[in-house]
DNA sequence: CAAGCGTGGGA
DNA sequence: TTCCCAAGCTT
């Protein structure tokens, strides 16, 4: 990058005739912006807006958040994905009600301690809270700084992440959460990881790639790995009292969220049974089927009810269900049994 | 370090 | 359909 401070006048100037009114940009509370942030994480803004407004309203500060009960968490967090996020979150924030007396460290080696907060968290909340001299860089910085330097390094890399953090730490201005904030904006908006509007661009003097006319070509990365295929059965076992067998996920994929027994597709219903200690019919009766994409794993699963008379402690009245926290994979076979149930 | 972790949208 | 990507962090 040529020219640090025409650069930065110019991305300055751009981002304050640019930016959009986001809700965390109507405030200064450091707790609003860090919850912001952990809602930000591979989330994108059109997606958080929402659950941010509910958040602020339910969880206004510190307290009411470390008070909350997790269940409650999990389920204004539903939909959302990611939900180790709000509980690392609870973590962090307990530890600053309990050990910084509710208010959010405006030290960065304090804060960069707290659980959920990495490299990215850490520069954000103290660069635009506290006007800390932190780069905040996440994949839209990435692919920016690629592209201006013409650097063709793998970006997947955490050791490409960090050089390119420290490298916007030796030229970042006084105004440090606005250039972090305008380097991500010109990220989303104009240097768009397809059809970048190069045009519109306030930096493109300071563009190797543009220079060199291969824009296109950056950022590298890295190939993602196929995902892993998965076929289930999934069991609606309902009793006598209008109560359907719910579970708790474990695990690290969902952990929390309420699942309905599932099953690798070769496991006997007798089998199954027995394992949860109750008699059910001889053979389940198909109602559909489904199929969810996560990150690393696809499902396919095939939903069958069943009944039974025995008792179990985790049947749950059908009226509660809507109360508990699910994920989008098991939402979509509880659908598929709400409507054979009318 | 690589892998794991949700969900939705766009090309 | 398939793939990529989104204000990343933990293990």
């Amino acid at each position: 990058m040529l020219k640090i401070s025409e650069f930065n006048h110019n991305l300055l100037g751009w981002y304050q005739s640019n930016k959009r009114a986001l809700p965390w940009r109507q405030t200064r509370d450091p707790y609003h912006i860090w919850l912001s942030e952990v809602m930000l994480q591979q989330t994108q803004v059109i997606t958080v807006i929402p659950y941010y407004e509910k958040f602020i309203t339910r969880y206004p500060d510190i307290d009411s958040l470390a008070d909350a009960d997790e269940e409650t968490l999990l389920k204004d967090w539903e939909g959302l994905g990611y939900y180790n996020r709000i509980r690392n979150f609870q973590t962090a924030v307990k530890e600053v009600r309990d050990s910084y007396g509710s208010v959010v460290p405006d030290q960065p080696e304090t804060f960069f301690k707290l659980k959920g907060v990495g490299p990215y968290i850490g520069g954000a909340v103290q660069s635009i809270a506290f006007n800390h001299l932190l780069a905040a860089v996440d994949g839209n910085v990435l692919r920016v700084i690629s592209r201006l330097d013409a650097d063709g390094r793998d970006m997947t890399k955490a050791s490409v992440q960090k050089d390119i953090k420290h490298r916007i730490e030796e030229i970042i201005p006084l105004e440090a959460g606005d250039f972090n904030q305008a380097l991500m904006e010109l990220g989303a908006t104009i240097c768009t990881p397809r059809a970048p509007k190069c045009i519109m661009c306030p930096v493109q003097e300071n563009c190797e790639a543009y220079k060199e006319n291969i824009v296109a070509e950056l950022p590298v990365k890295k190939k993602a790995k196929r995902k892993n295929e998965l076929y289930y059965n999934v069991y609606f076992i309902v009793n006598d009292r209008d109560e359907v067998l719910l579970r708790r996920q474990e695990g690290t994929l969902l952990q929390g969220m309420y699942e309905l027994p599932k099953y690798d597709v070769d496991t006997s219903i007798e089998s199954i049974g027995e394992e949860l200690g109750i008699d059910v019919d001889a053979s389940g009766r198909h109602i559909g089927s489904g199929k969810h994409v996560f990150t690393h794993q696809v499902w396919y699963m095939e939903g069958y009810m069943l009944h039974t008379r025995s008792t179990h402690p985790d049947f749950v009245p059908l009226k509660e269900v809507k109360n508990l926290p699910m994920s989008k994979a098991m939402q979509k076979l509880y659908r598929l049994f709400e409507i054979e149930n009318g």
